[in-house]
DNA sequence: TAGCTACGTGCTTGGAT
DNA sequence: TCCAAGCACGTAG
């Protein structure tokens, strides 16, 4: 038996001669561990990945209480019956911990696998594994504090990255890269005949050599973790047909076990892979589990922005370049290969991403490479304490007859060009409404009940209410609000954003069909709520008089509101007034929640954002303002900035040409500088070819290419041009392509003349004349100008 | 290996003129 | 040739 800390890996099934087993891997101080557990006895901490795993936990966690407290209604008869035969094999196992000596625990299901490891170290029945004294390897530690108040896991992380001929099965190279505390692991195992100069070269005859010779050397530095970029859809998939082409095992797992594959589209495109003892991690999929997002993901547009660092090849022939130096320059594909593997670290490491996957599964319950999953984080969260007051869950069945809600609420804008906006943001809005307005499933069942006080409910829409003091969803938002705030305190960046998308995954988790607990009702309580106290802010704010200044809301979208200022002077009397705006509105629904409904009010407005000029277009054509697009200046740390919203510049399916025109004609604009000379000059410049790189389109095919039957898009048009060419797209793809005369063309292949009429009428025509709308000119009126002068 | 709705825009399609 | 409907995509929140 063993007394220490450790951090789930992998868990897998396995069937032995005793029966069912569970196997799990943890990462602890000393190194891995393995644990094989008996299902019966594993079945009441499998909390993490099943959401039926989950059921069955938390039926433990009502069993040990069941004799004090009769089991309450709560939907749905099967699951009674399934409680009751849980009932059975809680008693059960509850002889089998006395006999073991252990004291059946109440189970306070904590949001951590480690707690739940803790339990599974002390009380394992059997315990194999090496602790590895040699072994070190903290992945970063962001908070002392941390350390001694939470166990921090011990990753062993390795980067790994491939090279390989562009056709084919054919395998160059393969190197790893890591880099603890100032000491740094780099090798690279590369096929050749001749001598590669360098310590970090492992020199192999051929594909076999090097692929035995890498596997040696997984076995030897046994890491944890292996990160990469698109690492498991290409460098694993890709590794996994060289040892099928060499009839070889592909020895991935801790005790050389080969990776389980399994599809996750119809055309076998994505797939996924798990390891015994392992986990990969591919840096674009954790960037987007942290919300990060970027036009391109590729490793080099990432590295540039995150790092400034870049590739060392890269661009449209890099697949030739890479064959060459692999014929004749080693050691400069060493370097290339090394290169990649550094920056996904250093992307690893610079956006402390370990930190904020070990904070969320922390959170979620969920494993490490677990991608989404909100609901079933909302289940790990919820269930125990749903459990706790004596209630089972409904069976999540799916529903068909999905009743609608609706979302948020958009305001119309008034359109125009404004000096001195300010922006006033509720803070978590939707969380903070469950908080305030005790929104919640197991609430909102007691709530219905017949015979009830009404001033012991909160009334919500669609006739539900809920109880003022029975519920269980408000208080886990109050505690992860705080743990939220704490993190900040310490500085804890990855904690405190893992918080925040849990938190806010909450909302949208009770609105799906796939949710036990969705109910139209839930929902919309929260968003007509919403509806409501965006209206009433803005009618608040426009009756409020602020020592006689003049306060209009020009617009609002779901938690925010743009409050023009007329007549402000300066940056100074626009940042006292958003804070005036901001404390008065707080005090008011303050007040306001305690007098209506006995509640306290958890909303939160914060003054956020102050634009110098801002603008505020009308939908293209009409004198109807726009939503969810505008445009404004702001000072940050002394500069002036432009901000887009949902404009043109912020598109990524509009053109180089268009999204840097409107850069600068709305700069020169908001800064009052002529503009005329400006917009004459781009468009003879277009004209004469001189933004002929500018022109491409960029669009994603969010289908098979030969899934569009009712309308062919141009991206469609050109993707299927280029298919003639050979050129294979998938699901997903990114299709470029120029407007020609003779329509559509994808880059590359582009044999008609440009369209230049075409971009001056469609990319900047529109650009410009939403702003120019409100100067009394336009594009057109601009340039005949200039023909009428001749 | 199931978070949500609202919105604007460009373009194709197919029918009316 | 014009027009409205609706598809496709990307975006705000």
């Amino acid at each position: 038996m063993i007394d220490q800390q450790g951090f789930i890996i992998s868990r897998h099934w396995r069937d032995t001669r005793q029966g069912v087993e569970l196997e799990y891997w943890l990462s602890t101080d000393t190194g891995p561990v393995q644990l094989l557990v008996p299902f019966q006895q594993a079945v009441f901490f499998l909390a993490s990945s099943q959401i039926e795993c989950a059921q069955q936990l938390l039926a433990n966690d009502v069993g040990w209480r069941c004799e004090e407290r009769p089991l309450k209604t709560f939907t749905h008869e099967s699951v009674q019956a399934f409680y009751f035969q849980q009932q059975k094999q809680l008693r059960q196992t509850e002889t089998r911990f006395q006999q073991v000596g252990l004291e059946p625990f109440e189970a306070d299901i904590k949001p951590s696998d480690r707690y739940l490891m803790e339990r599974f170290i002390r009380g394992s029945v059997r315990y194999r594994g090496q602790p590895d004294t040699r072994r070190r390897g903290v992945v970063q530690v962001q908070s002392p504090d941390m350390v001694t108040a939470d166990y921090l896991p011990c990753f062993k992380v390795v980067s790994l990255d491939i090279e390989t001929a562009m056709k084919g099965i054919n395998l160059y190279s393969i190197a790893v890269f890591a880099e603890y505390g100032g000491e740094c692991v780099s090798k690279v195992f590369i096929r050749s005949v001749e001598p590669v100069a360098g310590d970090d070269v492992v020199v192999c005859k051929d594909e076999r050599a090097l692929l035995l010779a890498f596997f040696d050397w997984l076995a030897e530095y046994d890491p944890d973790v292996i990160i990469g970029w698109n690492v498991i859809n290409f460098d694993m998939w890709y590794l996994q047909k060289v040892c099928e082409k060499l009839q070889i095992p592909f020895r991935l797992g801790r005790q050389g076990d080969v990776p389980h594959w399994r599809a996750m589209d119809d055309e076998g495109e994505r797939r996924a892979l798990s390891i015994k003892g392992r986990v990969v991690l591919d840096g674009i999929e954790v960037l987007k589990a942290a919300a990060y997002s970027f036009e391109s993901f590729s490793l080099n547009a990432v590295a540039s922005e995150i790092l400034g660092d870049e590739k060392l090849i890269s661009g449209q022939d890099s697949g030739e370049q890479i064959t060459e130096l692999f014929l004749n320059d080693k050691r400069a594909l060493v370097d290339y290969n090394i290169k990649d593997c550094k920056l996904v670290w250093d992307i690893f490491d610079r956006l402390a991403l370990m930190d904020f996957l070990i904070a969320r599964t922390r959170l979620t319950g969920l494993p490490l490479d677990r991608i989404g999953g909100s609901v079933a984080s909302f289940d790990f969260r919820y269930l125990p304490l749903l459990h706790r007051q004596g209630f089972v869950a409904p069976n999540g069945h799916q529903r068909k007859d999905i009743e609608a809600s609706p979302g948020g609420f958009v305001m119309d804008s008034k359109p125009g060009i404004y000096d001195h906006v300010l922006v006033l943001d509720f803070k978590s809005l939707y969380p903070s409404i469950i908080r305030s307005f005790k929104i919640d499933p197991m609430g909102m069942a007691i709530g219905l009940q017949d015979d009830l006080e009404q001033s012991t409910l909160v009334p919500g829409f669609k006739g539900a209410w809920f109880s003022k003091s029975d519920n269980i969803l408000p208080a886990l938002i109050a505690e992860l609000w705080q743990s939220r705030d704490q993190a900040k305190a310490n500085d804890d960046q990855p904690l405190s954003h893992a918080i925040k998308i849990i938190m806010n995954s909450f909302y949208g988790v009770l609105g799906s069909a796939g949710c036990r607990f969705f109910d139209a009702r839930l929902a919309s309580s929260i968003t007509r709520r919403g509806h409501q106290i965006i209206q009433q802010t803005a009618t608040k704010i426009e009756q409020m008089s602020l020592k006689g200044i003049n306060c209009s809301v020009i617009y609002g979208d779901t938690d925010s509101v743009f409050v023009w200022v007329e007549g402000c002077r300066d940056h100074a009397q626009a940042l006292s007034t958003g804070k005036s705006l901001e404390l008065a509105l707080n005090r008011w629904w303050r007040e306001r929640l305690e007098k209506e409904y006995g509640i306290d009010s958890a909303l939160e407005l914060e003054f956020e954002t102050h634009y110098q000029r801002f603008l505020m277009p009308t939908v293209r054509g009409s004198d109807q303002g726009s939503k969810k697009r505008y445009a404004g200046v702001i000072d940050k740390h002394g500069e002036r900035e432009l901000v887009f919203k949902g404009l043109e510049n912020v598109r990524t399916d509009w053109t180089r040409l268009a999204r840097d025109f409107q850069m600068t004609l709305y700069q020169k604009v908001f800064f009052d500088e002529p503009y005329r000379d400006y917009i004459q000059e781009m468009v003879q410049a277009v004209r004469a070819g001189g933004h002929d790189q500018q022109l491409v389109y960029r669009k994603r095919l969010r289908r098979k290419l030969d899934e569009y039957q009712r309308n062919i898009p141009p991206h469609v048009q050109a993707a299927r041009k280029a298919a003639v060419h050979g050129v294979r797209y998938k699901r997903g793809s990114w299709v470029e392509y120029i407007m020609t005369v003779n329509g559509p063309e994808p880059v590359g292949y582009v044999s008609s003349l440009i369209d230049y009429q075409y971009y001056i009428d469609r990319q900047l025509a529109p650009v410009a004349d939403t702003i120019l709308y409100f100067l009394g000119e336009s594009l057109a009126s601009i340039t005949d100008q200039q023909l009428s002068m001749f």
